[in-house]
DNA sequence: GTAATTGCAAATACTTTGCCACGTA
DNA sequence: TACGTGGCAAAGTATTTGCAATTAC
C-alpha cells in the first residue's frame, strides 16, 4: 500500500478516529485523484460507491477536515472541494472556466513571504492561505 | 454620486445592460461595503431590499459576473461571494474562519508574476488569480 | 414597439441531520 | 461492552428557472 495512504491513516488514528474501510477508501481516492474533488465526485467513485453511502463519505470529509487532514475548498463551483492535507505539501490550482479542469501547480509559492508579513501585522493565528489562476485551457480557447 | 458608480454603470451600459434602478443600487451596495458579499446580503440590504426581488438581484449578479463586472468568489462559505471589479484594481482577502469577517488586503500582490509565468506555459487565456487567507484574528483568538 | 428586465412561485442542487443498527477498539 | 460510525430517508439552505407582466430604450 502507498505509504501515504498508510501515514495518513496513522494521523487519523493519531486523532482518535478509527480505522474503517470507507476511511481508507476516501484518503486513497483522494490521493490517487491529485487534485481537489467535490462529495458528490467522492461518493460516485468507484472505490467509495461500492463501499458507503454519501451521507458517510460527507460526514468523514467533515471529521478530517476538523483535524486538518482535508482542506475544504471552494472553488467557485457550486459544489465544495475536499483536498488532502499532506504535511510539508502546498498547493495551488489551476483551473479551467470553461471545461472545469483542475491541476494542481508545483511551483514554489510565491505568498509566504506575504503570509508572514500578514500574520504579524494583523496578529491572526493559524494562517494559511489559499491561492488559484483561472483562465480558459488551451483545449478550450 | 460617486464617480465610481457612475463609470461601473456606464460599463455596463456599454456591454449591453439596460440602466436601471436595481442595477444603481446593486453597485452602489457592493461598492460602499468594501467587500464580497452574498447574494442573500445583497438581496437584504437595505437599498436592495425594498428595490427589488431576490432573483432579480441573481440574475443581475449572473449578468454582471458574465461580462467581467463583479466576480463571483467561493470563500468557504456555503454561499457565494460577489464582488466589484474595478479596473486596475486588484483585492485579496483575508477572513477570519471564527467570525467569518472579511477584509481586502491592498498589500501589492506577489502573485503576478507567477501569473505570467502559468501564461507562457501552460498556455492559458484570460487568467487571473484568487488569493485568500485564512486565520483566527485576534478578536476570536 | 421591441427586447431586456422583473416578480413570484416552483423546481433543483448540494448539504446537513435524526435515528437506530453496526463494527471497532 | 461502549462509543464512534454507518445507512437511509427526511429536512434545510442556497441557487436557478418558467412565465407572464413590466420597463428601458
Amino acid at each position: 500500500m502507498n505509504p501515504v495512504i498508510k501515514e495518513t491513516v496513522d494521523r487519523c488514528r493519531k486523532v482518535g478516529l478509527r480505522r474503517t474501510k470507507a476511511l481508507e477508501e476516501l484518503i486513497a481516492t483522494l490521493l490517487e485523484s491529485g487534485r481537489p474533488m467535490t462529495l458528490s465526485e467522492l461518493a460516485a467513485s468507484k472505490r467509495l460507491s461500492e463501499q458507503c453511502d454519501k451521507a458517510t463519505v460527507f460526514r468523514l470529509l467533515q471529521r478530517l477536515a476538523g483535524h486538518g487532514i482535508v482542506r475544504r475548498l471552494g472553488l467557485h463551483e457550486r459544489a465544495a472541494y475536499f483536498a488532502l492535507l499532506i504535511p510539508g505539501n502546498h498547493s495551488d490550482y489551476l483551473i479551467c472556466t470553461s471545461c472545469g479542469s483542475i491541476e494542481a501547480i508545483q511551483a514554489p509559492c510565491p505568498v509566504h513571504h506575504l503570509e508572514d508579513e500578514i500574520r504579524e501585522k494583523t496578529g491572526f493565528r493559524n494562517l494559511y492561505h489559499e491561492l488559484e489562476f483561472f483562465g480558459v485551457c488551451p483545449k478550450c480557447a
